[in-house]
DNA sequence: TTTTTGTGATATCTTTTGCGTATCAATTGA
DNA sequence: TCAATTGATACGCAAAAGATATCACAAAAA
């Protein structure tokens, strides 16, 4: 059976006169005739009674008239849901993120609004670290993350820039500076330096050594933290001190302090990171959302 | 756009290889690959990645696959219900009947065993005279109607009798007779006669005439009833005595009384007509129900 | 009644188009 | 670098849809 037959069907149906139908469907009347033949022998019954002054639908005829008209609702729905799934409306979105780079602010809001302007996109999270993120991303088992990426960007990813966040000082309460207003990096000389592993996000590592030496001292690694977001829990219990970005002082921890850094501080920058060779349309909706969310700032860096 | 279109994109969308679809659809590669481009233009948008190693579906594409096995669903369902349309399940019948015929127990019985098992049928009633009935029975604005047949059926139609009917007589409570268990009907004699006009059920009529003069005596015809319903309202005004097919006493009307009659009595047919150019599945199933639910005995009359 | 008109069915020819064969270009894995 | 596998392209053929001419039938008109 082919939609064209019941097309033809349909116009007989409405017409109730095989010529009129013809003409209707642009056709002569004895093809009609028999492609109808031919419907009818499909369906197995007659669905018109021939009369000398026109057709008229038999009851299987209207019984199946009925559902024809469905058929093709159903036909215009389908091409319609593929054009909405064209436009991103439809799929699924794999966004990973650094535990560091989660707590700017700019982060939730532009997952939010994409949330909100796709429904029907099922949105997947994870919280990975640095290292393991761009990986997955090249191999593409995930589709966007955001990272914290070193002055220069990653190769072979497309990087955006959304935010750079200053980083501040954690003390514990007890601490001696712990009072100050704000302190210079310099005057953290010769205390132990709560940091993550260098291998799981080397960049933002190497921006806080930098700054150290910068600042005149070659800093002393203390514990090493398996996340960024246990560094304050370190620094609590007076493993050391620590410099994060300014978004993790969100954190609420008992017993320790944050605070501003006079002077040339470390920086950390936000971005958001996508494989090159994503042209999957709801990736590009996602990275649409940064416009009307974030301060977008593009930089050239590696190859992206 | 064709079914065909759909079936092949099925196969590609489930193979995730054009080689393979085309090999299940039963045609060679190349023309498979041309059909698919054909249905991605003229839905607008591509339904599939092509990959190195095979195709797969695009969120489009995905969408779309969604509804397309909705349609052949869908067209199954039409088809089932063709068919069933054809066995007689859907559609209506228009069903009639006189006055006296529908106090017969059978009428009754019989449409509602029929609605029982068709209960998707449309069915209307409408209770006419005898002329009326059979008018419109032959211009075929309605299907089947019950009437009071003479002995002889009428020409052109197709009558099924399915019962006999004794006539009683129906007397005014106050009457001189109203005490009596049975009387012949040579007792009416002179009694002014309450009938309904012959022109709206000759055979009735003719029957009762007929068995007067059996009797012994020329009927004196007082009122005259417009139904055969009213005609023991107007006997119990006391406007003559009446005689009519004994189901009619299952009337309750205060101040008559139903006698049998002794001897010679006339007798009321019922039967059911229908169009002899009917073929209509449903009057079909409808005339089948008779068996089951009344005596039927074919009776050769007319040429029916 | 006869004639005319309008209906769908049939027969035959034409044209479209779906399909097959052969081949190419691109990518992957050895 | 080469072989294997993928989908796309080119072209000829055959099946099938459609056009034209005509027929048979029945209702309406004369």
């Amino acid at each position: 059976m082919e939609l064209r037959h019941l097309r033809y069907f349909i116009a007989v149906a409405e017409e109730g006169n095989f010529r009129r139908a013809a003409e209707r469907v642009g056709i002569a009347q004895p093809p009609l005739s028999s492609q109808i033949k031919d419907l009818e022998e499909e369906i197995g019954v007659p669905l018109f009674h021939r009369l000398p002054r026109g057709a008229s639908l038999t009851e299987a005829g209207e019984a199946f008239l009925a559902e024809v008209y469905v058929i093709f609702g159903q036909l215009d729905y389908a091409r319609k849901m593929a054009l909405r799934g064209a436009a991103g409306e439809f799929g699924r979105l794999r966004v990973g993120f650094t535990g560091s780079a989660a707590f700017n602010e700019a982060v939730p809001k532009i997952i939010r609004s994409f949330r909100r302007a796709y429904p029907k996109v099922e949105v997947t999270l994870a919280e990975l670290n640095t290292l393991q993120l761009l990986e997955q991303l090249r191999h593409r088992s995930i589709d966007a993350v955001f990272i914290r990426p070193g002055p220069t960007a990653p190769e072979g990813l497309t990087v955006t820039y959304l935010a750079e966040d200053a980083m501040m000082v954690v003390l514990p309460s007890g601490h001696r500076l712990a009072s100050e207003y704000a302190i210079p990096l310099s005057a953290l000389k010769n205390e132990p330096l709560v940091l993550h592993s260098r291998s799981l996000g080397p960049d933002l590592y190497d921006e806080v050594i930098d700054a150290c030496r910068r600042a005149g001292f070659e800093p002393v690694i203390g514990q090493v933290s398996p996340q960024i977001t246990s560094i304050a829990n370190l620094v609590a219990v007076e493993l050391g001190v620590s410099i994060v970005p300014a978004p993790l002082s969100n954190i609420n921890v008992p017993g320790v302090v944050f605070l501003p850094i006079i002077g040339d501080a470390p920086r950390a920058r936000l971005a958001l990171a996508t494989h090159p060779d994503d042209h999957s349309v709801v990736t590009r909706n996602f990275r649409e959302q940064l416009e009307g969310v974030a301060r977008v700032q593009a930089r050239p860096g590696g190859n992206a």
